[in-house]
RNA sequence: GGCGGCGUGGCCGAGUGGCUUAGGCAAGGGCCUGCAAAGCCCUGUACGCGGGUUCGAUUCCCGCCGCCGCCUCCA
C-alpha cells in the first residue's frame, strides 16, 4: 500500500504526507475577498481542496477544512461606494454566491468558514505579539510589519529580499520604515465610512488582508497545523506574509503548503483586476455542474488550465462515456476497496488524471463485459467507489437534474415511446422514427437498447 | 532586474533514460443495430529548437526561442 504524498511549496517536493495528529488532518485555505462573485477560477481550487479533502477521508482522516471569507478591504469598500450600498450589504451577497456555487459543484462544504470582521480581537492579539517582539510598529496609524526584522523573510516563495523590484507605490509619501514593510492594520481614512473601523491600541482602523489569514487559521486548527492551500498566485506576497506573522509570532503554522495552478483565460490569468472572468453562474446554464466539476478536476491540480469551450465540451463527453455505462450497467454498491492503480495515483501528489486514467479502463472493461453478455457487476462496483472519491459518482448526481420534473417527463414519454415500440414492431419505421423525431426535437434522445428504449435529457 | 513554472500526436492531457511509449475527445476501418445512438475490436507513433552526457534521451545537462505566473489587489 502506497503513502500520501503531496508537493509542498516551501521545499518545493513532493513529500509524504505525515499529520500533526495521527489520524486528523488540518487544512487552511485562503478563501475570497468578496468584492464580487465567484468565478470557474475559484471554483477550479475549491474543486482541487474537495478532491483532496476526500481523499485525506478515504485515506481514514478525520478532516477539519478552514476557507477564510474576507469580508473587508480596499475593494469591497470601492464597489460598495460605487453601487451606493452598505459595504457588508455587498460582502453578503457575495458571500452567498460562494455557497451557491460550491453547491452546485458539489464540494463538500467547509468545516469553519470564518470572516475576518469577526475576528477583530484575535488580529489584535497577533498583532501584540509582533509589535512586543519588535518585529511591526505603528506609524501614523498604521500598523507594519517589519520586514527586515525577520531573517527568515522570502522562505517560502523564494524571494530574495534585496532583489525585489522597489515597490511600484508611491514610496515617497510612504510612511513605512521600508518599501518592503507590508501592512497588519490599516487606519482608518477620512471619508471611509465609521462601520468599516474597529478600535485597537493604535487607533481606529481595519485588518490587512495578511493578518487575517494568521489569527484565523491559528485560531481554528492551532498554532501548527498539516495543510495550507490557496492558488499559485497567492504564494508571495500574500502566504509569505502569513508565514512571517505567525512565525515571527512563535507560531508553528502550515506543516505543507498546497498551491493549486492558475485557470488562464485568452493567455491571461482569470482574475477580477483584467477583467476576463466567467462567472460560475454562467457556466452552469450552458453545462451540467457535474461536467464543469470533471473539467476542472481532470487536469493536475498544479498545471496552469487555459479554459476553452472545446476542452470542457470534450470533459463533458468523457464524463458521459462513465455515465452511460454506469447508467447501462444496472445496480450495484460501491466497492470498498479501491483498484492499487488508482489508489498509487492519488497518493502521489493526487494524480488524477492517472486515476480517471483507471475509471476509464475501468469503463471499458465493464462495457465489454456487457457485450460479451457478462456481469458487469465488478467493474461497476470500482468505478462508482472511485468516482465517489472524485467526486464525480453518476449516480450521486442523477438526482441533480430536477428528479420531481424528470420523473413527470418520464411518464410522458413512455406513452410516447409506447406509440414507438407498437410502430416498430408492425416494421413501421418511418412512424417510429417521426415518433423519435418528435421527442428529440423536444429535447429528449432516445436510444435503442438490448432491454428496450432508453431517454435522456439533449445536453444531459 | 529577481523568483518559479510550462512547451507532448488533429485537440485536451499524463508520464518515462531503453521495456508494454496513459486516458479522453475527434478521425478512419470493422462488428452490432430496421435505422440511429450507445458499446465492442482495430488503426494513428508525438514529445519547441540547437548542442552535450550516454550503448541509448521526449525523459539528465547547457544554450536558445516561445508562453505563463509572482515580485502591487487577485484562488
Amino acid at each position: 500500500m502506497s503513502q500520501l504524498h503531496i508537493h509542498d511549496t516551501a521545499t518545493r517536493s513532493v513529500r509524504e504526507f505525515v499529520p500533526l495528529e495521527p489520524g486528523k488532518a488540518s487544512i487552511y485555505l485562503c478563501g475570497l475577498t468578496v468584492q464580487g462573485p465567484p468565478h470557474i477560477g475559484h471554483v477550479r481550487n475549491w474543486v482541487t481542496t474537495d478532491i483532496l479533502r476526500r481523499w485525506l477521508m478515504y485515506r481514514g482522516y478525520e478532516v477539519t477544512l478552514v476557507r477564510n471569507v474576507t469580508d473587508i478591504d480596499d475593494k469591497i469598500l470601492i464597489n460598495a461606494a460605487e453601487s451606493a450600498e452598505p459595504w457588508w450589504a455587498l460582502a453578503y451577497r457575495n458571500e452567498r454566491q460562494i455557497r451557491t456555487a460550491e453547491q452546485a459543484l458539489g464540494c463538500l462544504p467547509p468545516t469553519y468558514e470564518p470572516r475576518a470582521t469577526g475576528h477583530i480581537t484575535e488580529m489584535i492579539e497577533l498583532m501584540q505579539r509582533l509589535v512586543d517582539k519588535g518585529l511591526a510598529y505603528e506609524s501614523a496609524g498604521d500598523v507594519f510589519f517589519d520586514v527586515a526584522a525577520l531573517p527568515s523573510y522570502g522562505s517560502l516563495s523564494g524571494q530574495k529580499i534585496d532583489e525585489m523590484q522597489p515597490a511600484g507605490d508611491s514610496a515617497g509619501d510612504s510612511h513605512k520604515r521600508d518599501p518592503r514593510d507590508f501592512a497588519l492594520w490599516k487606519g482608518h481614512k477620512p471619508g471611509e465610512p465609521q462601520t468599516a473601523s474597529w478600535p485597537t491600541p493604535w487607533g481606529r482602523g481595519r485588518p490587512g488582508w495578511h493578518l487575517e489569514c494568521s489569527a484565523m487559521a491559528t485560531k481554528y486548527l492551532g498554532p501548527t497545523f498539516d495543510i495550507h492551500g490557496g492558488g499559485l498566485d497567492l504564494v508571495f506576497p500574500h502566504h509569505e506574509n502569513e508565514l512571517a506573522q505567525s512565525a515571527g509570532a512563535g507560531d508553528g503554522f502550515a506543516r505543507y503548503w498546497m498551491h493549486s495552478g492558475l485557470l488562464n483565460l485568452s493567455g491571461a490569468k482569470m482574475s477580477k483586476s483584467i477583467g476576463n472572468t466567467l462567472a460560475v453562474t454562467e457556466i452552469v446554464k450552458q453545462w451540467r455542474p457535474v461536467e464543469v466539476r470533471y473539467y476542472l478536476g481532470a487536469p493536475h491540480y498544479r498545471s496552469t488550465v487555459e479554459f476553452s469551450v472545446e476542452a470542457l465540451d470534450e470533459a463533458a463527453a468523457a464524463y458521459r462515456r462513465i455515465e452511460n455505462f454506469v447508467e447501462r450497467a444496472g445496480e450495484t454498491s460501491p466497492a470498498t476497496e479501491l483498484p492499487a492503480a488508482f489508489v498509487e495515483a492519488m497518493d502521489n501528489d493526487l494524480g488524477v488524471p492517472a486515476a480517471l486514467g483507471v475509471i476509464h479502463s475501468r469503463v471499458r472493461d465493464g462495457n465489454a463485459a456487457l457485450e460479451r453478455g457478462y456481469s458487469p457487476a465488478v467493474a461497476l462496483a470500482a468505478v462508482l467507489a472511485m468516482t465517489d472519491v472524485l467526486g464525480i459518482n453518476p449516480t450521486r448526481w442523477a438526482d441533480a437534474d430536477g428528479s420531481e420534473l424528470v420523473s413527470t417527463v418520464d411518464s410522458l414519454v413512455h406513452v410516447a415511446l409506447e406509440q414507438r415500440e407498437n410502430a416498430r414492431r408492425r416494421k413501421d419505421f418511418a412512424a417510429a422514427d417521426a415518433i423519435r423525431d418528435q421527442l428529440a426535437g423536444a429535447g429528449v434522445i432516445v436510444e435503442d437498447t438490448p432491454s428496450g428504449p432508453r431517454w435522456t435529457l439533449k445536453g444531459h
